[in-house]
DNA sequence: TTGAATTAAGAACAATCGTTCTCTATAATG
DNA sequence: CATTATAGAGAACGATTGTTCTTAATTCAA
């Protein structure tokens, strides 16, 4: 009941992205697919469209679909295992696609101290922030108190808003900031990330161009 | 000396870049950029290829170049103003670039449990695992136990290696794990990103035309 | 005030684009 | 055998593309 086998066009077209990062147009593709007509190709895009291996982007063209980046699952996977190396491919999924999006608007701090620890942020991890003025109770935002960024739960009751580390072994030492006129807020936390590299890994002259 | 403001432009550029995953022609970005010519469109674009930020993909269309990633990091301390004040140049950098070093060898997996918290390693993290047979006790593996993938510290004494938790409140739950016959290590971990947000985006019936 | 950059607008070009239409081989099926 | 998908070729369409050229408004310093 094999139609059209698919499969064979499509794993010519997932290489040409991972070298170009780019979908190519049909005049492109009928040559990549060893000068196939530019209607016969087209026409398996629409197939490959159909089964969400591509999907339409701005201006008619086309773009990778939500299938597009499934693994061809296979060699090196063991029986039974248990959730394949999730299927994100780095070569081909970018993190920053992941982690950003509002580019214009994200910036990044490192992080100082250790007062958000039992959320899982630690001292030299990246974080992400998104600009912003304002923002919700719950949320974690980095704001600016005396002169000093500083990441802290948003929180408010019946004094007005204020900001909570969480740390539950050193509570003591971080209570509660409560600004002495209005909280300037400078953004919000989205996410963040962690190198944690064993000193000396590419050593030497690293003169690369 | 600053001859034309091209982060503007940029900017803009980026977002719909991080929205669509695609670089839109010089039609589309004239209107994206407030209804400017598209003669004018295309030396903007033009600049912004010198400068990096774009490059020639096949089929004289252009994609994302090697700046274009580049994402501005804030200190944690404001001397004055932020970013912005134009002499100071922020410091750029390239979250995947810095994470990965080794794409080819490179796998990213979802933690699951809290058996590493201590460490700052939470259930939903993706961790960057770097492949690797073998590791020295101390570090961070990514094993295999019982088929299953393991997150652990590797660690060793006069009885052979074996596997450790790192979370003190349940450390009853994740006793010392000592393989029946030989550790099997799938590879290292070398960093981790997490990502936040709030729920309601872009969920749902995705059944966009 | 003059004059040059800068920041556009507008027209025009051939080339390429996506798309559709009609027409063949080839292969399998009954 | 005849039939019916499959796999493709080839031409043709108008729309959009990247690109270049010329001209005009604005800005800003000398």
């Amino acid at each position: 009941m094999q139609q059209l086998d698919i499969f064979s066009y499509l794993g010519k077209l997932q290489d040409y992205y991972a070298r170009e990062r780019i979908i190519p147009s049909t005049t492109q593709l009928s040559v990549l697919w060893n000068g196939k007509a530019r209607s016969w190709t087209h026409r398996i895009m629409q197939r490959l469209k159909e089964e969400g291996f591509l999907e339409n982007a701005p201006g008619g063209r086309l773009r990778p679909g939500p299938r597009f980046f499934e693994r061809t699952v296979g060699h090196t996977i063991r029986a039974g295992l248990p959730q394949q190396a999730s299927d994100v491919q780095p070569e081909l999924l970018r993190i920053d696609d992941y982690l950003i999006e509002n580019p214009s608007q994200t910036i990044l701090f490192p992080v100082k101290g250790d007062s958000m620890v039992d959320l899982g942020i630690l001292e030299g991890d990246m974080v992400i922030i998104e600009r912003s003025h304002s923002a919700s109770p719950g949320q974690i935002v980095l704001a600016i108190v005396d002169d000093e960024f500083t990441l802290k739960v948003l929180s408010k009751d019946q004094k007005g808003y204020y900001l909570e580390a969480r740390n539950d072994r050193r509570s003591k030492d971080y209570p509660p900031i409560r600004p002495e006129q209005k909280l300037e807020i400078y953004g919000f936390y989205v996410g963040l990330f962690r190198k944690t590299r064993i000193a000396g890994h590419r050593l030497g002259s690293s003169r690369n161009p």
